[in-house]
DNA sequence: CGCATGATTGAGGGCAATCAAACGTCGTGG
DNA sequence: CCACGACGTTTGATTGCCCTCAATCATGCG
């Protein structure tokens, strides 16, 4: 017999002020220290480094980028969370990247032209910093330890892409979708009393777009887990609950 | 009816130096210059750097490293070919990239430690160079171009890994194999009269690795495409004879 | 309060994995 | 030079995971 409770399903997320909000320069400042790749610079360096970058804010489901776009730019997280994405021709769209406050996006092509390969979204309201290439070559010139910095940021990407390589060609959706949740944990998670609330709004479609099924499939994986207690969930969030048996299902 | 003719199926494919073979200085050199992030350098100045560089022979088979090593040296294919995969606990294991001359794997960790997370094996005789990180983040702060052309290197592998698991999660079988065969085509494709033969051994189990299926599938893919002219095909090698056929599978 | 959208659940089917067996090719040694 | 064995490849039969199609339910907003 079920738990007699009725449990509140009305989302216990924060909003991300919908509109009208802009990034301060403090702010933009203070999180753009945090990105690792400029978090040796001095505060006055980074003080100049900060006032080329322009800040963007974007309302949840807002395109930041298409594919095909001419690619030009090189942008920041600094608030809110945005998605890389690929849409394909039979309308199945495969989710690349969840990008947390500090990640990089956009274009490195810093030679020649370039178009993105893929499509960038606002995920949730989201701040967006963003700076010229010809700028950021400017930067790398003048302080070679951001150009070390990011090297590295991008052979992670490319580390964490290859996980996920190796996780659709091996693991069950069961498994893919435990670890996705397990991610998103890490970069999203806020504790709570009795559980870690993912502070991000992702819908079953997302979900089935970053573990590569489908809604139906999603759906189901996750009333399994919400049966045996793993997880407490509603529309458009979710929220760990025993989060070793995640990790036992990921091992496994 | 078939065709009467009985089909030379011995291996087509040139012989890699199986053993005692040493890469020549002037092969070293040569070959460097022809990596990207070297090629805008001078001749006195890639002279001395090729010196840094360490060159050491692979047999068919031979392991480079192996996940969990310690990761002290970035390495560049100067002639032969290097598969990059991970094994898992399931024994299922995982081509994450087959790597042409000119291409560098290994490890970019150039502050800290690391340990490599895939495994490194030579696919055919080869000849790899390798240099130490210290050694490579003094070039890097001399000649600032190369590491912004390593920085594209990795966007670009980045992006090649993204394609992958968009193939993986929206095609089947059969068009990712296509889709592997015109990849290797253009890395190691080599134009007979009719066809072009890949230069480079691999077996259908690779085959698999790569496409994220079984050798089973692989194999009767293969058979269809031989059926059907677009291939020839033995032990250890293939050959293309209508690569828009190919091309076609894929675009669909 | 009612509609739009997201989430759930069920039934059925298909692609590819698995299990199993035989065949062809190459290297080795008698 | 031929026979044998190892290994790569092929083919067949069966299973099962997950996709597809379809209908219903729930949530939140206007």
């Amino acid at each position: 017999m079920q738990v007699a409770m009725a449990k509140r399903k009305t989302t216990p997320l924060k909003d991300f002020a919908p509109d009208g909000h802009h990034c301060s320069l403090d702010l933009k400042t203070t999180k753009l220290g945090m990105v690792s790749f400029f978090q040796d610079l001095e505060q006055d360096v980074l003080d100049e480094i900060v006032k080329r970058f322009t800040a963007t804010h974007y309302r949840e489901g807002d395109e930041i980028y298409y594919q095909g776009d001419p690619a030009h730019y090189l942008r920041v997280v600094v608030d809110g969370a945005a998605k890389l994405l690929r849409y394909t021709d039979e309308g199945k769209d495969v989710v690349l990247d969840i990008l947390n406050p500090g990640s990089y996006f956009g274009s490195l092509k810093l030679l020649g032209s370039d178009v993105y390969t893929e499509s960038a979204e606002a995920q949730s309201g989201c701040c967006i910093l963003s700076i010229g290439l010809k700028d950021f070559r400017e930067i790398l010139q003048e302080y070679p330890s951001v150009g070390i910095a990011i090297l590295e940021m991008s052979a992670e990407k490319l580390r964490s892409s290859q996980e996920q390589i190796k996780q659709l060609t091996t693991e069950s959706v069961e498994t893919r979708i435990a670890n996705i949740l397990l991610i998103l944990t890490d970069k999203f998670g806020e504790v709570k009393e009795d559980k870690t609330l993912i502070q991000l709004p992702f819908s079953r479609k997302d979900l089935a777009d970053m573990a590569g099924t489908t809604t139906e499939s999603a759906s189901r994986v996750m009333s399994n887990f919400q049966k045996e207690g793993i997880i407490e969930t509603g529309r458009q969030w979710v929220a760990i609950k025993n989060i070793e048996m995640l990790r036992s299902i990921v091992e496994h």
